[in-house]
DNA sequence: ATTTAATTCATACGTGTGTATGAATTAAAT
DNA sequence: ATTTAATTCATACACACGTATGAATTAAAT
């Protein structure tokens, strides 16, 4: 095998996973300013300049640490929209459906990676200013297209309020997150497909419910329903 | 006016109501370990001296930052339940209006509060551990009350079914959260009572939907139904 | 075998951390 | 007016922080 061959490596790759191994523990545990890089190289039994070289900062490495698993669970979800369009071969897909391909994966991730769920949960609530632009650019193309998707389910509800109860949606999904942080002593429950199943027979009855507000008065919790000035 | 004064002199509270403010505001932001007690000292324009005077602590200045206001949502929330069920004389009330009564202090608070607002996600789904036992302290009566009210207008739907739903239902609360970090681009909406209403039917309609997973698997659920070894 | 690049490692720098201390100042009480 | 308590303030301590540096070590390539 002559060509190029990856200009890293062997050690390299080894290093840099124990790495996002330990900034998923910690991080999700403590937070970005919870935990130092030495704690982290202690944890991933790294040198800390070693730390530095793979990453160059401790920013950056935390922001990899989330998109390493963030990614490929927004990925899925679309796949599986996608593959579930096909199977309807054209015909509407239900509310249902639908909310079961936005929640089975951060869902799954959640339930296998429970470090990284701390995380996720930190990111999507209190997300350190740094990230954010990552993040933006990670999560709208995907909401967009599950709007999208519950309102051709859903034609007779307002476009914006559909938009207002996807985000409750996602509110519920995360609320889970309260059965691993110890705060509910009774939320004692054992995380399984039959929670995702409640979940999403949870969800998909709010998205279909009638709407509380009249016509009227809807447009009051838009926040720019006509560009404020121009 | 002879009596026992107050011990305390004048010039205290306003220092301390300064401070807190203060680490409202900037824990609000960047969380606990994202500030340090330098910068708490400087926006509430306190010595740093007097600002370990008062409180001991960061951490006790932190947690009694988040219970000033929190206490008060709590019991503005049993006050409404109560109120509630006096008004409907004996008869049972319903699932939308116990849904109101959990959900319209917190949300309430949130408006009023934004820097608040962003605290109380942090303590609800990333607590820092120095702030667990008071927290659950002060969430866990609250919550049993309203599992207890639920469950009296949902004869219909399994205990701890009503628990889990629940769940998702302060989830759901929680999610209008991420209207005020920037993280939605499309959600921008302004917060109002109109916002409320429509939480609360979204909710609610969940609550009262019909149980996905039969009698028989549901059990598979609960971490704890039997005491795992005695 | 020799060169070259990639990675590890120990160490150090400047800065910021929470808290302790004790004197200075202010207010309350007698 | 004097004593007493409460509060402010400047300063200091010991330590942890993220990052930079440059030599030592390892692996790849020739």
């Amino acid at each position: 095998m002559k060509k190029k061959s990856i200009s890293r490596p062997a050690g390299r790759r080894e290093t840099t996973e124990r790495l996002l191994d330990a900034a998923e523990r910690l991080f999700g545990e403590y937070g970005y300013d919870g935990v130092g890089m030495r704690a982290l190289a202690a944890e991933a039994d790294v040198n800390l300049g070693a730390a530095t070289y793979h990453f160059g900062s401790k920013e950056a490495l935390y922001t990899e640490t989330f998109l390493r698993r963030f990614r490929s669970s927004n990925a899925e979800r679309l796949r599986l929209l996608r593959e579930a369009e096909v199977e309807a071969k054209g015909r509407a897909l239900t509310v249902e459906k639908i909310v079961d391909c936005m929640m089975r994966p951060p869902f799954m991730l959640g339930l296998k990676y429970p470090d990284f769920h701390t995380l996720a949960m930190r990111n999507l609530f209190v997300p350190p200013p740094f990230i954010h632009a990552a993040l933006r650019k990670e999560l709208e193309p995907n909401h967009k297209i599950f709007i999208k998707a519950l309102r051709r389910a859903l034609p007779h509800t307002p476009p914006d309020l559909v938009q207002l109860r996807e985000m409750f949606s996602m509110g519920a999904l995360m609320a889970f997150s309260m059965c691993m942080n110890k705060l509910y002593a009774p939320h004692n429950f054992k995380l399984s497909e039959n929670i995702l199943e409640e979940l999403v027979r949870f969800v998909a009855a709010g998205l279909q419910s009638d709407p509380a507000v009249c016509a009227d008065d809807r447009s009051a919790f838009q926040c720019l329903p006509k560009s404020p000035r121009r």
